[in-house]
DNA sequence: ATTCTCACCTGTTAGC
DNA sequence: TGCTAACAGGTGAGAA
């Protein structure tokens, strides 16, 4: 679900509703997430200065200079409650502030999502990023390409080598580059290249505007989905339409993920260089 | 080193 | 209608 655009609506969201705030108390952590970080309770006291995002994860910073990384992946949320409801059976960590009726909700029904310590470990996989999606050139993504034989589509899904699209947004960029998925990393012309890396950031940049693609159970802090799922051309769209040339859009399995294209669109070169 | 497959969990939906 | 299997937006460990 949360990939860049929905990571950045949420950061935007605990910006405004949560820095400033000194936690009062840790009301509940699940055991599960205590299993990760014992220390989780010891987040009583701390204040949160501000929120960042590297990638797909959220830097929460607090004023004591520690930090604490989270992460949704496929089904965590975080909400800002006003009046705390009940927990619901799919809490994992519920924090309360200081001078504030206000309550942070991490939810996750997949419980793949992650809410811990900043150490070493976390430090590391913060540090093995690749460069964020938003700021791909043309120039950097052809090196990128160059050094790969996987479907281009792989290579995008791939972290360690850019950092923030997930499988909707890669489907997005490749449509409007009119690329195929499978397509060999070293088969991509520098004119496709100029046009993937100009529809990642533009793509990244309107979902942004819209607070993110709300396919199932996304939402920002405030519950709100994101608008952008009305804008997207092949993702889900499967039996529908081409916009461009009324083909019909197809999805497929590429590296084991649902794949949306239009196959008149995003024709697959023969394999002879 | 790079790349692929599987596992992590639960809920929903397609298929019989 | 009811059951089972497959699938879902993400990623890391371990294997090839």
């Amino acid at each position: 679900m949360p990939e860049l655009p929905e990571v950045e609506t949420v950061v935007k969201g605990l910006n405004s509703e949560v820095a400033g705030l000194t936690i009062k108390s840790v009301p509940y952590v699940s055991a599960h997430l205590l299993k990760r970080d014992r220390a989780l309770r010891k987040l009583e006291g701390e204040g949160f200065d501000h929120f960042s995002r590297r990638g797909k994860f959220i830097i929460g910073h607090l004023m004591s200079g520690k930090r604490v990384l989270l992460h949704l992946r496929m089904s965590g949320r975080i909400l800002v409650e006003e009046n705390h409801r009940r927990r619901t059976k799919h809490d994992h960590l519920v924090l309360a502030f200081e001078d504030s009726t206000r309550r942070l909700i991490f939810r996750d029904v997949r419980k793949f999502g992650i809410f811990e310590w900043v150490g070493d470990e976390q430090q590391k996989a913060l540090d093995q990023l690749g460069p964020e999606a938003t700021e791909i050139t043309s120039s950097s993504l052809r090196e990128l390409l160059r050094s790969s034989s996987r479907p281009v589509k792989a290579l995008l899904l791939d972290q360690h080598k850019i950092a923030g699209l997930g499988n909707i947004y890669v489907d997005e960029a490749l449509y409007r580059s009119r690329i195929h998925p499978l397509t060999s990393c070293q088969q991509i012309t520098n004119a496709e290249t100029g046009r993937l890396a100009r529809a990642i950031r533009y793509i990244l940049r309107t979902a942004i505007s819209k607070m993110g693609t709300t396919f199932d159970s996304y939402s920002g802090v405030n519950g709100n989905p994101g608008e952008y799922a009305s804008y997207l051309r092949v993702y889900g769209q499967e039996g529908g339409i081409c916009p461009r040339c009324k083909t019909e859009i197809v999805k497929i399995t590429v590296v084991g993920r649902g794949t949306h294209f239009c196959p008149e669109c995003q024709k697959l070169k023969s394999s002879i260089v």
